[in-house]
RNA sequence: GGCCCGUUGGUCAAGUGGUUAAGACACCGCCCUUUCAAGGCGGAGUCACGAGUUCAAUUCUCGUACGGGUCACCA
Protein backbone atom coordinates (compact mmCIF):
# COMPACT_ATOMS: atom_id res chain seq x y z
CA UNK A 1 0.00 0.00 0.00
CA UNK A 2 1.29 3.47 -1.12
CA UNK A 3 0.60 6.34 0.18
CA UNK A 4 0.94 9.62 -1.32
CA UNK A 5 4.18 11.24 -1.35
CA UNK A 6 3.28 14.86 0.39
CA UNK A 7 4.53 17.60 -1.92
CA UNK A 8 7.61 19.75 -0.71
CA UNK A 9 9.41 22.45 -2.27
CA UNK A 10 12.03 24.64 -1.72
CA UNK A 11 13.76 28.01 -2.29
CA UNK A 12 17.26 27.49 -2.64
CA UNK A 13 18.83 31.03 -3.37
CA UNK A 14 22.44 31.75 -3.50
CA UNK A 15 23.75 34.70 -0.83
CA UNK A 16 25.14 36.61 -3.68
CA UNK A 17 23.30 40.06 -3.12
CA UNK A 18 19.94 41.88 -3.36
CA UNK A 19 16.48 39.42 -3.04
CA UNK A 20 15.43 40.10 -6.82
CA UNK A 21 11.93 39.96 -8.41
CA UNK A 22 12.41 36.99 -9.96
CA UNK A 23 13.84 35.32 -6.79
CA UNK A 24 11.28 36.11 -4.97
CA UNK A 25 8.88 35.12 -7.53
CA UNK A 26 10.22 31.38 -7.64
CA UNK A 27 9.96 31.81 -3.96
CA UNK A 28 6.44 32.80 -4.07
CA UNK A 29 5.00 30.07 -6.57
CA UNK A 30 7.03 27.20 -5.18
CA UNK A 31 5.31 28.31 -1.72
CA UNK A 32 1.99 28.45 -3.03
CA UNK A 33 2.36 25.14 -4.87
CA UNK A 34 3.42 23.12 -1.26
CA UNK A 35 1.01 25.18 0.18
CA UNK A 36 -1.96 24.60 -2.30
CA UNK A 37 -1.28 20.56 -2.57
CA UNK A 38 -0.91 20.66 1.28
CA UNK A 39 2.91 20.30 1.20
CA UNK A 40 6.27 21.33 2.21
CA UNK A 41 8.18 24.29 1.74
CA UNK A 42 11.66 25.07 2.55
CA UNK A 43 14.64 27.40 2.64
CA UNK A 44 18.12 26.00 1.63
CA UNK A 45 20.98 28.37 1.30
CA UNK A 46 23.50 27.38 -1.98
CA UNK A 47 26.70 29.46 -1.07
CA UNK A 48 29.11 27.28 -2.97
CA UNK A 49 30.07 30.21 -4.59
CA UNK A 50 32.81 31.34 -1.94
CA UNK A 51 33.85 34.26 -4.60
CA UNK A 52 30.47 35.80 -4.79
CA UNK A 53 29.13 35.41 -1.41
CA UNK A 54 27.79 39.03 -0.16
CA UNK A 55 27.64 39.57 3.92
CA UNK A 56 24.28 40.03 4.73
CA UNK A 57 22.53 38.08 2.40
CA UNK A 58 21.04 35.81 3.54
CA UNK A 59 19.91 38.19 6.55
CA UNK A 60 17.75 39.79 3.48
CA UNK A 61 16.39 36.54 2.43
CA UNK A 62 15.02 35.68 5.77
CA UNK A 63 13.64 39.12 6.18
CA UNK A 64 12.05 39.27 3.21
CA UNK A 65 10.32 35.81 3.29
CA UNK A 66 9.24 37.32 6.63
CA UNK A 67 7.84 40.37 5.64
CA UNK A 68 5.96 38.76 2.61
CA UNK A 69 4.40 35.88 4.99
CA UNK A 70 6.25 33.30 2.89
CA UNK A 71 7.02 31.09 5.94
CA UNK A 72 9.18 27.99 5.61
CA UNK A 73 8.75 24.47 7.22
CA UNK A 74 12.25 23.46 7.31
CA UNK A 75 15.53 25.46 6.99
CA UNK A 76 18.78 26.80 8.39
CA UNK A 77 17.46 28.77 11.11
CA UNK A 78 14.54 26.26 12.36
CA UNK A 79 16.44 23.02 11.56
CA UNK A 80 14.70 20.11 10.07
CA UNK A 81 14.48 16.36 9.12
CA UNK A 82 17.34 16.88 6.24
CA UNK A 83 19.46 19.09 7.29
CA UNK A 84 21.82 21.22 7.11
CA UNK A 85 20.40 23.26 5.42
CA UNK A 86 23.57 25.36 4.00
CA UNK A 87 25.60 23.58 1.22
CA UNK A 88 28.62 24.61 2.80
CA UNK A 89 27.95 22.33 5.48
CA UNK A 90 27.38 19.70 3.57
CA UNK A 91 30.79 19.47 1.67
CA UNK A 92 31.34 15.81 3.14
CA UNK A 93 28.07 14.76 1.26
CA UNK A 94 28.87 15.79 -2.23
CA UNK A 95 32.26 14.28 -2.88
CA UNK A 96 30.84 10.79 -1.07
CA UNK A 97 28.55 11.01 -4.29
CA UNK A 98 30.94 11.88 -6.87
CA UNK A 99 33.38 9.43 -5.04
CA UNK A 100 30.61 6.90 -6.15
CA UNK A 101 29.74 8.37 -9.36
CA UNK A 102 33.53 7.94 -10.41
CA UNK A 103 33.40 4.80 -9.13
CA UNK A 104 30.22 4.05 -11.24
CA UNK A 105 31.84 5.12 -14.17
CA UNK A 106 29.36 8.08 -14.44
CA UNK A 107 32.01 10.88 -14.07
CA UNK A 108 35.78 11.05 -14.04
CA UNK A 109 38.74 13.14 -12.46
CA UNK A 110 39.73 16.39 -14.57
CA UNK A 111 43.37 17.91 -14.35
CA UNK A 112 43.19 20.18 -16.92
CA UNK A 113 44.02 23.95 -15.58
CA UNK A 114 42.15 26.82 -16.05
CA UNK A 115 44.53 28.41 -18.41
CA UNK A 116 44.17 25.15 -20.73
CA UNK A 117 40.46 25.85 -21.12
CA UNK A 118 40.51 29.33 -21.36
CA UNK A 119 43.46 28.93 -24.26
CA UNK A 120 40.44 26.20 -25.53
CA UNK A 121 38.08 28.65 -25.72
CA UNK A 122 40.18 30.67 -27.54
CA UNK A 123 40.41 28.24 -30.66
CA UNK A 124 37.87 29.27 -32.79
CA UNK A 125 38.34 26.58 -35.27
CA UNK A 126 37.38 23.95 -33.03
CA UNK A 127 33.96 23.08 -32.70
CA UNK A 128 33.14 20.71 -30.14
CA UNK A 129 30.67 21.83 -27.41
CA UNK A 130 32.07 22.69 -24.43
CA UNK A 131 34.92 20.82 -22.62
CA UNK A 132 37.01 19.08 -25.37
CA UNK A 133 37.19 15.58 -22.99
CA UNK A 134 40.45 15.43 -22.74
CA UNK A 135 40.97 13.65 -19.11
CA UNK A 136 37.50 11.41 -20.00
CA UNK A 137 39.79 8.44 -20.92
CA UNK A 138 42.62 8.49 -18.87
CA UNK A 139 42.81 5.20 -17.67
CA UNK A 140 41.10 5.01 -14.43
CA UNK A 141 43.76 3.64 -12.44
CA UNK A 142 45.98 6.52 -13.22
CA UNK A 143 43.73 9.04 -12.89
CA UNK A 144 43.13 7.79 -9.26
CA UNK A 145 46.87 7.62 -8.78
CA UNK A 146 47.02 11.26 -10.04
CA UNK A 147 44.38 12.33 -7.60
CA UNK A 148 45.93 10.10 -4.31
CA UNK A 149 48.78 12.01 -5.17
CA UNK A 150 47.14 15.26 -4.70
CA UNK A 151 47.10 16.57 -8.18
CA UNK A 152 44.72 19.32 -8.78
CA UNK A 153 41.54 18.64 -10.48
CA UNK A 154 37.64 19.02 -10.65
CA UNK A 155 34.94 15.69 -11.21
CA UNK A 156 33.45 15.99 -14.50
CA UNK A 157 30.03 14.21 -15.38
CA UNK A 158 30.49 11.54 -17.85
CA UNK A 159 27.87 12.47 -20.66
CA UNK A 160 26.41 9.64 -22.91
CA UNK A 161 28.09 10.52 -26.52
CA UNK A 162 24.93 9.19 -28.28
CA UNK A 163 21.04 8.76 -27.82
CA UNK A 164 18.67 11.49 -26.30
CA UNK A 165 17.33 12.30 -23.06
CA UNK A 166 13.37 13.19 -22.56
CA UNK A 167 11.83 14.53 -19.50
CA UNK A 168 8.68 16.19 -18.73
CA UNK A 169 8.28 20.03 -17.06
CA UNK A 170 4.44 21.07 -15.55
CA UNK A 171 4.36 24.37 -17.81
CA UNK A 172 6.66 23.52 -20.84
CA UNK A 173 5.33 19.66 -21.48
CA UNK A 174 7.80 16.97 -23.23
CA UNK A 175 11.36 18.38 -24.10
CA UNK A 176 13.88 16.06 -26.08
CA UNK A 177 17.55 16.74 -26.40
CA UNK A 178 20.18 14.55 -28.33
CA UNK A 179 22.65 13.39 -25.78
CA UNK A 180 25.81 14.55 -27.57
CA UNK A 181 24.82 18.05 -27.28
CA UNK A 182 25.13 18.13 -23.53
CA UNK A 183 28.30 18.92 -21.65
CA UNK A 184 30.68 16.59 -19.59
CA UNK A 185 29.75 19.81 -16.51
CA UNK A 186 31.88 20.21 -13.62
CA UNK A 187 30.33 18.32 -10.75
CA UNK A 188 33.15 19.24 -8.16
CA UNK A 189 35.13 21.99 -8.30
CA UNK A 190 39.23 22.13 -7.79
CA UNK A 191 38.11 23.75 -4.27
CA UNK A 192 36.18 20.68 -3.22
CA UNK A 193 32.75 22.80 -3.55
CA UNK A 194 30.41 21.44 -5.53
CA UNK A 195 28.80 23.14 -8.39
CA UNK A 196 24.96 24.04 -8.70
CA UNK A 197 24.72 21.61 -11.35
CA UNK A 198 25.70 18.80 -8.90
CA UNK A 199 24.49 19.70 -6.04
CA UNK A 200 20.84 20.91 -6.55
CA UNK A 201 20.22 17.27 -7.90
CA UNK A 202 21.93 16.01 -4.92
CA UNK A 203 20.59 18.32 -2.31
CA UNK A 204 16.81 17.65 -4.16
CA UNK A 205 16.70 14.24 -3.20
CA UNK A 206 18.17 13.51 -0.07
CA UNK A 207 15.62 16.56 1.30
CA UNK A 208 12.58 14.57 -0.55
CA UNK A 209 11.78 17.69 -3.07
CA UNK A 210 9.15 16.49 -4.93
CA UNK A 211 8.49 19.64 -7.32
CA UNK A 212 11.44 21.56 -8.31
CA UNK A 213 10.89 25.26 -8.99
CA UNK A 214 13.02 27.55 -10.67
CA UNK A 215 13.32 29.91 -13.60
CA UNK A 216 13.34 29.16 -17.12
CA UNK A 217 16.84 29.74 -17.46
CA UNK A 218 17.26 26.08 -16.18
CA UNK A 219 15.46 24.50 -19.01
CA UNK A 220 18.70 23.79 -20.89
CA UNK A 221 20.54 22.35 -18.28
CA UNK A 222 17.63 20.11 -16.49
CA UNK A 223 18.50 17.20 -18.80
CA UNK A 224 21.85 17.21 -17.56
CA UNK A 225 20.53 16.71 -14.15
CA UNK A 226 18.26 14.06 -15.64
CA UNK A 227 20.80 11.72 -16.48
CA UNK A 228 22.68 12.54 -12.83
CA UNK A 229 19.26 11.39 -11.11
CA UNK A 230 19.52 8.29 -13.62
CA UNK A 231 22.54 7.33 -12.44
CA UNK A 232 22.10 7.74 -9.02
CA UNK A 233 18.57 5.68 -9.73
CA UNK A 234 17.00 7.84 -8.17
CA UNK A 235 13.41 9.72 -8.96
CA UNK A 236 13.26 12.64 -11.21
CA UNK A 237 11.14 14.85 -9.43
CA UNK A 238 8.67 17.07 -11.49
CA UNK A 239 9.90 20.01 -12.97
CA UNK A 240 8.25 23.43 -13.03
CA UNK A 241 10.47 26.05 -15.14
CA UNK A 242 8.83 29.61 -14.32
CA UNK A 243 8.50 32.03 -17.47
CA UNK A 244 11.09 34.86 -16.90
CA UNK A 245 10.27 38.16 -16.24
CA UNK A 246 11.47 40.91 -17.95
CA UNK A 247 11.23 44.74 -18.08
CA UNK A 248 9.46 46.91 -20.30
CA UNK A 249 11.75 47.27 -23.21
CA UNK A 250 11.47 43.11 -23.34
CA UNK A 251 15.12 42.24 -22.26
CA UNK A 252 15.87 40.57 -19.05
CA UNK A 253 15.03 43.17 -15.85
CA UNK A 254 17.80 45.07 -14.48
CA UNK A 255 18.53 48.00 -12.71
CA UNK A 256 18.13 50.04 -15.62
CA UNK A 257 14.38 49.12 -15.31
CA UNK A 258 13.72 51.12 -11.81
CA UNK A 259 13.70 49.16 -8.61
CA UNK A 260 14.02 45.57 -8.99
CA UNK A 261 14.82 44.20 -5.32
CA UNK A 262 11.97 43.82 -3.07
CA UNK A 263 13.91 46.11 -0.44
CA UNK A 264 14.29 48.64 -3.40
CA UNK A 265 10.60 48.66 -3.94
CA UNK A 266 9.24 48.78 -0.39
CA UNK A 267 11.84 51.86 -0.16
CA UNK A 268 9.68 53.33 -2.88
CA UNK A 269 6.72 52.87 -1.05
CA UNK A 270 5.27 49.70 -2.05
CA UNK A 271 3.86 47.45 0.37
CA UNK A 272 4.71 44.09 0.58
CA UNK A 273 1.33 42.96 0.33
CA UNK A 274 0.65 44.61 -3.27
CA UNK A 275 4.13 43.07 -4.40
CA UNK A 276 3.35 39.95 -3.76
CA UNK A 277 0.09 39.86 -5.24
CA UNK A 278 1.63 41.87 -8.62
CA UNK A 279 4.66 38.91 -9.08
CA UNK A 280 1.65 36.55 -8.34
CA UNK A 281 -0.01 37.68 -11.74
CA UNK A 282 3.01 38.05 -13.71
CA UNK A 283 2.79 34.91 -15.77
CA UNK A 284 0.33 33.04 -14.15
CA UNK A 285 -3.64 33.75 -13.92
CA UNK A 286 -6.23 31.69 -12.34
CA UNK A 287 -8.56 30.78 -15.15
CA UNK A 288 -12.17 31.41 -15.34
CA UNK A 289 -11.97 34.25 -12.52
CA UNK A 290 -11.29 37.92 -13.13
CA UNK A 291 -10.76 39.08 -9.93
CA UNK A 292 -6.76 39.90 -9.05
CA UNK A 293 -6.66 41.07 -5.91
CA UNK A 294 -5.99 38.37 -3.87
CA UNK A 295 -4.00 38.14 -0.05
CA UNK A 296 -1.49 35.45 0.18
CA UNK A 297 -4.05 33.26 2.07
CA UNK A 298 -6.40 33.30 -0.68
CA UNK A 299 -3.41 32.59 -3.56
CA UNK A 300 -2.80 29.17 -1.66
CA UNK A 301 -6.44 28.53 -1.74
CA UNK A 302 -6.71 28.88 -5.73
CA UNK A 303 -2.88 28.26 -6.94
CA UNK A 304 -2.71 26.05 -9.64
CA UNK A 305 0.99 25.61 -11.56
CA UNK A 306 -2.24 24.24 -14.44
CA UNK A 307 -2.33 28.64 -14.82
CA UNK A 308 1.42 29.45 -15.46
CA UNK A 309 1.82 30.77 -18.84
CA UNK A 310 4.96 29.74 -20.96
CA UNK A 311 5.92 33.15 -22.62
CA UNK A 312 8.20 35.89 -20.31
CA UNK A 313 5.90 38.49 -18.88
CA UNK A 314 6.99 42.32 -18.76
CA UNK A 315 7.05 43.91 -14.94
CA UNK A 316 4.63 46.72 -15.39
CA UNK A 317 4.81 49.39 -12.77
CA UNK A 318 1.58 50.65 -13.93
CA UNK A 319 0.11 47.96 -12.71
CA UNK A 320 2.08 47.57 -9.63
CA UNK A 321 0.93 51.22 -9.13
CA UNK A 322 -2.85 50.32 -9.02
CA UNK A 323 -2.33 47.20 -7.07
CA UNK A 324 -0.61 49.46 -4.43
CA UNK A 325 -3.32 51.81 -4.16
CA UNK A 326 -6.40 48.78 -4.10
CA UNK A 327 -4.24 47.77 -0.64
CA UNK A 328 -3.58 50.98 0.67
CA UNK A 329 -7.32 51.63 0.51
CA UNK A 330 -8.31 48.30 2.00
CA UNK A 331 -5.75 48.91 4.56
CA UNK A 332 -7.22 49.19 8.46
CA UNK A 333 -7.31 52.96 9.13
CA UNK A 334 -5.11 52.84 11.82
CA UNK A 335 -2.63 51.03 10.03
CA UNK A 336 -2.67 53.42 7.52
CA UNK A 337 -2.59 56.61 10.22
CA UNK A 338 0.02 54.77 11.71
CA UNK A 339 2.36 55.13 7.96
CA UNK A 340 1.14 58.36 7.70
CA UNK A 341 1.96 59.57 10.81
CA UNK A 342 5.21 58.43 10.46
CA UNK A 343 6.05 60.11 7.24
CA UNK A 344 4.31 63.23 8.55
CA UNK A 345 5.86 64.03 12.18
CA UNK A 346 9.30 64.24 10.99
CA UNK A 347 7.82 66.93 7.93
CA UNK A 348 5.65 68.86 10.21
CA UNK A 349 8.15 69.22 12.65
CA UNK A 350 7.19 70.66 15.99
CA UNK A 351 3.98 72.13 14.32
CA UNK A 352 1.08 70.73 14.87
CA UNK A 353 -1.73 68.86 13.13
CA UNK A 354 -4.74 66.59 12.48
CA UNK A 355 -3.27 63.18 11.40
CA UNK A 356 -6.39 61.53 11.18
CA UNK A 357 -7.74 64.51 8.70
CA UNK A 358 -4.40 63.70 6.54
CA UNK A 359 -4.29 60.28 6.66
CA UNK A 360 -8.21 60.36 5.60
CA UNK A 361 -7.68 62.68 2.68
CA UNK A 362 -4.74 60.83 1.61
CA UNK A 363 -5.68 57.38 1.54
CA UNK A 364 -8.06 57.72 -1.83
CA UNK A 365 -4.69 59.86 -3.26
CA UNK A 366 -1.49 58.02 -2.29
CA UNK A 367 0.00 55.87 -4.84
CA UNK A 368 3.01 54.83 -2.93
CA UNK A 369 4.45 56.20 0.11
CA UNK A 370 7.24 58.00 -0.90
CA UNK A 371 4.83 60.49 -2.66
CA UNK A 372 3.27 61.63 0.45
CA UNK A 373 6.34 64.06 1.76
CA UNK A 374 5.50 65.97 -2.16
CA UNK A 375 2.21 65.69 -1.50
CA UNK A 376 1.81 67.49 1.52
CA UNK A 377 4.67 70.00 1.12
CA UNK A 378 2.46 72.44 0.80
CA UNK A 379 1.05 71.84 4.13
CA UNK A 380 4.71 71.87 5.86
CA UNK A 381 5.57 74.93 4.29
CA UNK A 382 3.91 78.14 3.22
CA UNK A 383 4.34 78.22 -0.62
CA UNK A 384 3.99 81.83 -2.10
CA UNK A 385 1.00 83.27 -3.57
CA UNK A 386 0.35 84.38 -7.43
CA UNK A 387 -3.06 86.03 -8.27
CA UNK A 388 -3.59 83.24 -10.99
CA UNK A 389 -3.69 80.85 -8.92
CA UNK A 390 -7.46 81.76 -7.69
CA UNK A 391 -8.92 81.70 -11.41
CA UNK A 392 -11.15 79.26 -11.75
CA UNK A 393 -13.65 79.46 -14.99
CA UNK A 394 -16.09 77.40 -13.79
CA UNK A 395 -16.45 78.86 -10.44
CA UNK A 396 -16.03 82.23 -11.97
CA UNK A 397 -13.36 83.11 -9.33
CA UNK A 398 -10.61 85.44 -9.89
CA UNK A 399 -8.14 87.16 -7.93
CA UNK A 400 -10.17 89.68 -6.99
CA UNK A 401 -13.50 88.18 -6.39
CA UNK A 402 -11.49 85.76 -3.78
CA UNK A 403 -10.23 89.19 -1.91
CA UNK A 404 -13.77 90.19 -1.19
CA UNK A 405 -14.54 86.36 -0.13
CA UNK A 406 -12.06 86.21 1.95
CA UNK A 407 -12.43 89.58 3.65
CA UNK A 408 -16.07 88.25 4.66
CA UNK A 409 -14.74 85.14 5.79
CA UNK A 410 -12.23 85.96 7.74
CA UNK A 411 -14.20 87.78 10.85
CA UNK A 412 -16.63 84.69 10.89
CA UNK A 413 -13.42 81.75 11.09
CA UNK A 414 -11.92 84.04 13.72
CA UNK A 415 -14.72 83.87 15.84
CA UNK A 416 -15.62 80.13 14.95
CA UNK A 417 -15.80 78.07 18.62
CA UNK A 418 -14.92 74.99 17.65
CA UNK A 419 -12.62 74.12 15.28
CA UNK A 420 -14.00 70.95 13.62
CA UNK A 421 -15.43 69.44 10.26
CA UNK A 422 -18.77 70.36 10.77
CA UNK A 423 -18.61 73.31 12.47
CA UNK A 424 -16.46 74.57 9.42
CA UNK A 425 -18.53 73.23 6.92
CA UNK A 426 -21.70 74.61 8.56
CA UNK A 427 -20.12 77.69 8.78
CA UNK A 428 -18.96 77.82 5.15
CA UNK A 429 -22.48 76.80 4.10
CA UNK A 430 -24.21 79.30 5.94
CA UNK A 431 -21.71 81.91 4.71
CA UNK A 432 -23.03 81.37 0.76
CA UNK A 433 -26.45 81.41 1.94
CA UNK A 434 -26.07 84.83 3.18
CA UNK A 435 -24.04 86.34 0.58
CA UNK A 436 -25.95 84.17 -1.99
CA UNK A 437 -22.52 83.19 -3.41
CA UNK A 438 -22.03 79.68 -5.33
CA UNK A 439 -20.02 76.99 -3.05
CA UNK A 440 -17.58 76.06 -5.23
CA UNK A 441 -16.71 79.88 -5.06
CA UNK A 442 -16.04 80.45 -1.63
CA UNK A 443 -14.83 76.98 -1.49
CA UNK A 444 -12.18 77.07 -3.74
CA UNK A 445 -11.28 80.66 -2.78
CA UNK A 446 -10.27 79.30 1.04
CA UNK A 447 -8.52 76.09 -0.55
CA UNK A 448 -6.23 78.28 -2.33
CA UNK A 449 -5.70 80.87 0.21
CA UNK A 450 -4.79 78.08 2.80
CA UNK A 451 -2.39 76.13 0.26
CA UNK A 452 -1.55 78.40 -2.20
CA UNK A 453 -1.59 75.83 -4.66
CA UNK A 454 -3.97 74.49 -7.36
CA UNK A 455 -4.71 70.65 -6.51
CA UNK A 456 -4.55 70.02 -3.49
CA UNK A 457 -4.97 67.01 -1.05
CA UNK A 458 -8.72 67.28 0.35
CA UNK A 459 -10.81 70.32 -0.01
CA UNK A 460 -10.96 73.53 1.92
CA UNK A 461 -12.47 72.39 5.02
CA UNK A 462 -9.93 69.49 5.66
CA UNK A 463 -6.89 71.56 5.03
CA UNK A 464 -7.91 73.80 7.34
CA UNK A 465 -8.57 70.82 9.63
CA UNK A 466 -5.29 69.25 9.07
CA UNK A 467 -3.10 72.61 9.66
CA UNK A 468 -5.44 73.51 13.08
CA UNK A 469 -7.06 77.09 13.71
CA UNK A 470 -3.53 78.88 14.18
CA UNK A 471 -1.69 78.08 11.10
CA UNK A 472 -5.35 78.01 9.35
CA UNK A 473 -5.70 81.85 9.59
CA UNK A 474 -2.33 83.00 9.39
CA UNK A 475 -2.47 81.38 6.18
CA UNK A 476 -5.71 83.25 5.80
CA UNK A 477 -4.51 86.65 6.41
CA UNK A 478 -1.58 86.23 4.59
CA UNK A 479 -3.74 85.59 1.33
CA UNK A 480 -5.68 88.56 2.03
CA UNK A 481 -2.58 90.58 2.58
CA UNK A 482 -0.93 89.27 -0.71
CA UNK A 483 -4.24 90.07 -2.70
CA UNK A 484 -4.56 93.86 -0.90
CA UNK A 485 -1.05 94.21 -3.02
C1' G B 1 26.46 30.28 -34.24
C1' G B 2 24.38 25.26 -32.00
C1' C B 3 20.52 23.67 -28.89
C1' C B 4 15.96 24.78 -26.14
C1' C B 5 11.59 27.79 -25.40
C1' G B 6 8.02 31.30 -26.64
C1' U B 7 4.40 34.75 -29.74
C1' U B 8 -4.04 36.61 -27.88
C1' G B 9 -4.93 44.72 -27.81
C1' G B 10 0.68 49.25 -25.42
C1' U B 11 1.05 45.79 -20.77
C1' C B 12 -0.86 41.47 -17.58
C1' A B 13 -4.03 37.91 -19.41
C1' A B 14 -9.02 34.26 -19.94
C1' G B 15 -10.59 31.14 -23.61
C1' U B 16 -12.20 27.92 -27.81
C1' G B 17 -12.11 23.24 -33.94
C1' G B 18 -17.88 27.03 -35.06
C1' U B 19 -17.77 32.85 -29.45
C1' U B 20 -20.23 39.62 -30.51
C1' A B 21 -12.50 36.50 -28.45
C1' A B 22 -13.70 37.60 -21.06
C1' G B 23 -11.43 40.70 -17.44
C1' A B 24 -7.52 44.02 -15.34
C1' C B 25 -3.70 48.10 -15.88
C1' A B 26 -2.68 52.19 -18.96
C1' C B 27 -5.21 55.51 -22.58
C1' C B 28 -9.68 58.59 -24.29
C1' G B 29 -14.69 60.57 -23.21
C1' C B 30 -18.89 61.48 -19.98
C1' C B 31 -21.15 61.71 -15.00
C1' C B 32 -20.37 62.95 -9.95
C1' U B 33 -17.71 66.76 -7.32
C1' U B 34 -15.45 72.54 -3.41
C1' U B 35 -10.00 71.59 -6.96
C1' C B 36 -7.28 66.94 -7.74
C1' A B 37 -8.21 62.19 -6.95
C1' A B 38 -11.42 58.15 -5.85
C1' G B 39 -16.01 56.11 -7.68
C1' G B 40 -19.74 55.15 -11.70
C1' C B 41 -20.69 54.71 -16.97
C1' G B 42 -18.95 54.32 -21.90
C1' G B 43 -15.03 54.09 -25.95
C1' A B 44 -10.89 52.76 -28.96
C1' G B 45 -7.64 48.68 -29.43
C1' U B 46 -5.65 41.84 -30.13
C1' C B 47 -5.42 36.06 -31.86
C1' A B 48 2.86 37.63 -35.56
C1' C B 49 3.08 35.82 -40.86
C1' G B 50 2.61 31.84 -44.69
C1' A B 51 1.10 27.14 -46.01
C1' G B 52 -1.40 22.48 -44.73
C1' U B 53 -5.40 19.34 -42.15
C1' U B 54 -10.75 20.29 -41.81
C1' C B 55 -17.31 21.65 -43.82
C1' A B 56 -14.91 25.19 -40.34
C1' A B 57 -9.05 27.38 -37.72
C1' U B 58 -7.01 32.19 -33.00
C1' U B 59 -7.33 27.01 -31.42
C1' C B 60 -4.18 21.10 -34.69
C1' U B 61 0.58 20.34 -38.03
C1' C B 62 4.73 22.30 -40.62
C1' G B 63 7.58 26.33 -42.09
C1' U B 64 9.03 31.81 -41.72
C1' A B 65 9.80 36.06 -38.90
C1' C B 66 10.57 38.16 -34.40
C1' G B 67 11.68 37.72 -29.17
C1' G B 68 13.91 35.20 -25.10
C1' G B 69 16.97 31.49 -22.59
C1' U B 70 21.43 28.59 -22.56
C1' C B 71 26.22 27.03 -24.06
C1' A B 72 31.43 29.11 -16.69
C1' C B 73 35.77 25.58 -11.66
C1' C B 74 27.86 31.36 -11.39
C1' A B 75 23.74 29.95 -9.57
Amino acid sequence: MFMAKITKTRFAPSPTGIMHIGNLRSALYEYLIARSEGGKFLLRIEDTDRERYVEGAVEAIYRTLDVCGLHHDEGPDIGGPNGPYVQSERLHLYSEYADQLVASGHAYPCFCSVERLADMWEDEETEFIGYDRRCRDIDPAIAAHRVAAGEPHVIRQRMPLDGETTFSDEVYGVITVMNQELEDQILIKSDGYPTYNFANVIDDHLMEITHVVRGSEYLSSTPKYCILYDAFGWEIPTFVHLPLIVGEDGKKLSKRHGSTSFEELVKDGYLPEAIINMIAFLGWAPGGETREIFSLDELEKIFSAKGINKAPAVFAYDKLNWMNEQYIRRLPFEKWRAMVKEIADPLFDEKKYDVDTLAHVLRERVTKLSDIPEMIRFLTERLPYERELFFNKRAKLDADSASVILNELRPKLETVAVWDETTLSALLGQACEETGRKKGQVMGALRVALAAQRVTSGGATETAMILGREEALARLAAAIDYLKG
